[in-house]
RNA sequence: GGGCACUUAGCUCAGUGGUAGAGCGACUCGUUUACACCGAGUAGGUCGGGGGUUCGAUCCCCUCAGUGCCCACCA
């Protein structure tokens, strides 16, 4: 029987057929198990990985740890559906196709917008194959089936319709407030998409009149309506509702001296420009004293130039304008002093590294905390109230406070993205009345209110994050009521720990909001796959290691097990190559071990293992009751999400118990005749089992070894665990 | 500024209220017919410092030191 065992395994021989075997045999579609319909479901949505990403090691965590549940969850006798999908990644994606038109020489600003809708729908689709086919490589047992694309027709609709139902629950509205602004990809972006940095720039100390202030923006001071100082400032004192007069450098001007709390007395001089258009702070400022001064006056534009309201520094870049400005101020004395290494935080965009521009542009948000009209608390509320009651959990308990911690002092939800990649807010404008037309078919032409002809589209798309915020039930949903009804609530959701609030936050929230329940009971976070010595992989340090590389030399399996073996929840992962290679030797012992089985024992032995053999010898008993200890110390593990005490429990069983300790046993007791049949019953018996509990694991090994047993009918993927 | 973690063998990390674990590495021995991608064995840790609770703490509490993460952000 071991003919046809090479000594060492090899996994190129095997995996890809495998794989097309599972395919075939349709039990990736949990409608197709054996008697699906008396099975309990058992649903996990696939983060759907960015479409235009190319495979990174984090694909190859998320697919070993969501594998490994559906396959045990599949082997435990559920209806075990893993739903893949893959994500348009609306800004993500914009600014690695606009880096491409740049290699180009092209910019999407001398583009129409079809055409750049088309180029990049092109571009992604292209993409897209290449990161589905390296799901396959990674031995995903998901469903492709139900495979769904974020821009698929039918989960469009669905979130219009959430949309539109949100509009007339007054949740979304459309606010003209200032937000953070990326002059680069001319885009707004919510606070979690900015990122702040360490700067020393120079503090300018500048004559406003009779009062010195502190700033690192001069140019800004076209915007200026009011100088601010704290009203317990007694050096101010007697400034508070006077106006002083001060040189804009484009006239006299009168400004207001106004007193606000949320000044600081410390910084500077203790007194402050006001400058609403362009600060958040001075905005705020603003609302609580409009009474008193006047509004923004917006002097930069989206590209982050001055507009004419900045008289003859019109067209200049923030930049150069300060230049200028700082210049001209000095020649008429008004820089008292220069602070040159004045040290604070830069808000930037995340992606870029573009210097935040805080601008009022109006954009869609959606309120976080308002009360449902039907009576139902806020989004806000539902979401804590969820975990409160622990309808969902969030694996580890420490993420559940990183979340709580942050709902408590969220904010209203900007979705709207002035990016073209993406999903069209579908909403209208009318130019006469101004009224706002939510029209999710597009087949409004005319105004509702005055009938006006003059309308307009919103040229804004959503927040990828509002879309794929409602993927666990879209994905269903687009279906059809059957798939809905029958795998929803799901399971689990297993996802990268940075996403929490991003994502798995708002998958909550509008759950809660469109279906009544909870998108799924569990949340596993995983951590960062890092390099051995714990830096983080990154293209500049050029010690990305590329899984389908390490699949090369090491094998899906190696890899899968070197990811999960000593990966707590939440926790990063340190990732050596020593690790995959050591793990590529277990997976050759494992190999051995059946060459040896195999060798040593009849196909007849094979066909009576359905209960445990009897014990003969003292090791007999060892090993049988060693692995009925190691079956119910994996399940356990398995069930509570402790996928490296699993993986550890069984390499430990396999190799040092199995291996080692009952094969070199065996050994003599083959030879005697008053032992050797039934050493064999217990060697064919022991393998089977390992096979089964390895599954999940190394569901490549263990799948082709299991072909190589005799008398085998079913496919290991569907075995009883 | 607010919050949350972590500190265990040379390295990377698990773990537990009751004589300390894994992987890799080191050392010694072994040409045993499943595997040298192997086997047998050895060395190596007062589980960050200090204090407390307890019959007993690496594990619980307090404190100090160091490291990391999240959130907010001052012009």
């Amino acid at each position: 029987m071991v003919d046809q065992l090479s000594p060492q395994y090899n996994p190129k021989d095997t995996e890809e057929e495998i794989y097309k075997l599972w395919e075939k045999s349709g039990f990736f579609n949990p409608d197709k198990l054996p008697q699906a319909k008396h099975r309990q479901p058992y649903t996990i949505i696939m983060p759907p990985p960015n479409a235009n990403a190319p495979l990174h090691l984090g694909h190859a965590l998320f697919v070993t740890i969501e594998d490994i549940i559906i396959r045990y969850q599949r082997m435990r006798g559920r209806r075990a559906l893993w739903l893949p999908g893959t994500d348009h990644a609306g800004f993500e994606t914009q600014v690695v196709f606009e880096k491409k038109l740049e290699k180009e020489r092209r910019s999407r600003f001398q583009m129409q917008r079809e055409e750049f809708y088309k180029e990049a729908w092109d571009f992604v689709q292209r993409n897209k194959h290449i990161t589905e086919e390296g799901l396959r490589r990674l031995g995903a047992s998901c469903d492709w089936s139900r495979n769904t694309f974020t821009l698929d027709p039918e989960v469009v609709k669905i979130v219009y319709a959430t949309f539109k139902q949100m509009y007339e629950d007054g949740l979304v509205y459309r606010g003209n407030r200032i937000g953070n602004w990326c002059t680069k990809h001319q885009t707004a972006l919510s606070d979690l998409e900015t990122k702040y940095e360490e700067r020393e720039d120079p503090l300018y100390y500048i004559k406003y009149g009779p009062i010195t202030l502190a700033t690192v923006r001069p140019e800004t001071k076209f915007g200026d309506t009011a100088v601010a100082v704290n009203p317990a400032n007694k050096r101010y004192e007697k400034y508070i509702g006077q106006e002083i007069e001060v040189d804009t450098l484009l006239g006299k001007k009168k400004m207001k001296v106004i007193g606000d709390e949320a000044v600081d007395m410390a910084f500077g001089t203790g007194a402050v420009k006001v400058t609403p258009a362009h600060d958040a702070t001075d905005f705020d400022i603003w609302q609580r004293h409009q009474d008193e001064i006047p509004g923004p006056i917006q002097i930069i534009d989206r590209r982050g130039r001055l507009t004419e309201a900045a008289g003859l520094y019109a067209g200049l870049k923030v930049a150069e304008a300060r230049e200028k400005v700082v210049e001209d101020m000095s020649k008429r004395g008004l820089i008292e002093k220069i602070d040159q290494h004045y040290k604070h935080n830069v808000q930037l965009c995340y992606k870029c590294g573009t210097v935040i521009e805080p601008l009022i542009i109006p954009q869609w948000y959606v309120t976080m905390t308002k009360p449902l009209p039907d009576g139902r608390p806020s989004l806000r509320d539902m979401a804590v109230k969820a975990i409160n009651d622990g309808d969902v959990k969030i694996l580890t308990e420490r993420f559940e406070k990183i979340f709580m911690h942050w709902m408590e002092g969220i904010k209203d939800w900007p979705i709207s993205r002035q990016i073209w990649w993406g999903i069209p807010i579908p909403v209208k404008y009318c130019k006469d009345c101004g009224a706002i037309i939510v029209d999710t078919e597009n087949k409004v032409t005319s105004c509702k209110q005055c009938s006006s002809k003059h309308i307009e589209a919103d040229p804004d798309t959503f927040d990828t994050w509002f879309s794929s915020g409602q993927w666990p039930f879209a994905t269903l949903q687009a279906r059809g009521k059957k798939d809905f009804e029958t795998y929803f609530p799901t399971q689990v959701m297993e996802t990268a720990a940075d996403i929490l609030f991003f994502w798995v936050a708002r998958m909550i929230m509008l759950s809660y909001y469109r279906t009544g329940k909870e998108p799924f009971q569990y949340v596993y976070l995983h951590g960062l796959v890092r390099d051995k010595d714990r830096q983080k992989m990154s293209k500049s340090k050029g010690n990305v290691v590329d899984p389908l590389g390490v699949i090369e030399l090491y094998g899906t399996d190696a890899l899968r097990f070197a990811l999960i073996f000593s990966t707590a929840a939440g926790n990063d992962i340190p990732l050596a190559e020593d690790k995959i290679r050591g793990m590529k030797y277990f997976v050759n012992k494992l190999w051995n071990i059946t060459r040896y089985i195999l060798s040593n024992v009849e196909a007849k032995d094979f066909s009576k293992t359905n209960t445990a053999p009897q014990p003969k010898t003292d090791v007999d008993r060892e090993i049988l009751d060693g692995l009925t200890r190691v079956a119910e110390r994996v399940t356990d593990n398995l069930d509570n999400f402790m996928f490296h005490q699993a993986a550890q429990e069984i390499y430990q069983f396999v190799w040092h118990e199995l291996a080692d300790k009952y094969i070199e046993a065996s050994k003599p007791q083959l030879q005697d005749q008053a032992t050797a049949p039934n050493t064999r019953l217990i060697l064919a018996y022991l393998l089977q089992k390992i096979l089964i509990l390895l599954h999940p694991f190394t569901p490549f090994v263990t799948e082709a070894i299991w072909r190589k047993l005799p008398n085998r009918k079913n496919l290991l993927i569907v075995e009883k665990w």
